[in-house]
DNA sequence: TCCTTATTGAAAAAGAATTTCAACAAGAGA
DNA sequence: TCTCTTGTTGAAATTCTTTTTCAATAAGGA
């Protein structure tokens, strides 16, 4: 969260109090977040932070790498922290956990070969895992 | 295509003048077409055809799973014909060329780990690969 | 503390997707 | 082929989401 925050100082964005707890709200975050959600929990240390400038917030984030768009069947406006530089994530169908988890070298093989087959010249991919968080499993059970 | 018009009969649904243009547009694309742009293509077998309709006709092609939409960083409302039931899509960066490829064996492996290193019971995933078309090579190198 | 200028929030605008509803047409049955 | 039932359509209205505009504000260097 800290580097979250020096990468904007860094990059000569100023830091206040909105940013802070934006940055803060998705830090701290287990599951993804909307818009909305962002906006409600920040707005506890934020109070009357507008949702243009959460907006705004992601968007900037999402450019320095601090956070990812989690991509879903139903829509795809809700972010998630990333802390590794090419991580994916899985994802909870049932409470919006989300864990990241490190690159893709297993994906070599099938990128060399689609890259053989199409003769496309792929750059990147996205890969996103979905299904149910161990706690949701045992709710499930019971 | 008559595959997709058949599954929608099939199921009882009735295959409208507005159905068909609507199908035969995504059936026939070379790559991923925005809402707007099936209208426009598919106006020229259906004119007047409505843009809800066409948002109709998405969702019921999606529902049937014969098309499937396609996520990008910056928005996620193309739909590109789906022919393999658990295919994926390569996408063409400069010109939406898509081509659909065959499963994920290779994923398996990543999956088990995932699994097991999170605890997640993971029963779907999203992947997509980006990058450059052939024809799009050409004209970059020149 | 002051001053410059990036940042904010409110309102308005733009855009995307959905709902409502009367008119229409697909297609089963006569 | 004609009729009738009912699913489907298009237009308008509505809702929801995201972006733009702009005056007021506050971050943070001097």
């Amino acid at each position: 969260m800290q580097g979250m925050l020096d990468q904007m100082r860094s990059r000569g964005y100023r830091i206040t109090r909105a940013r802070r707890a934006v940055t803060e709200t998705l830090d701290t975050a287990e599951a993804w977040l909307s818009p909305e959600t962002v906006q409600r929990r920040a707005q506890e240390s934020c109070p009357g932070l507008g949702l243009v400038t959460v907006y705004r917030t992601l968007a900037l984030l999402s450019d320095l790498g601090c956070i990812r768009r989690i991509h879903l069947e139903d829509g795809c406006s809700g972010y998630a922290r990333a802390d590794l530089p090419h991580g994916h994530h899985v994802v909870c169908r049932s409470c919006q956990q989300v864990v990241e988890f490190p690159g893709s070298e297993d994906l070599s093989p099938l990128v060399e070969r689609v890259q053989h087959q199409t003769g496309f010249q792929i750059e990147d991919h996205m890969l996103e895992l979905l299904g149910i968080c161990p706690e949701c499993q045992k709710q499930e059970g019971s």
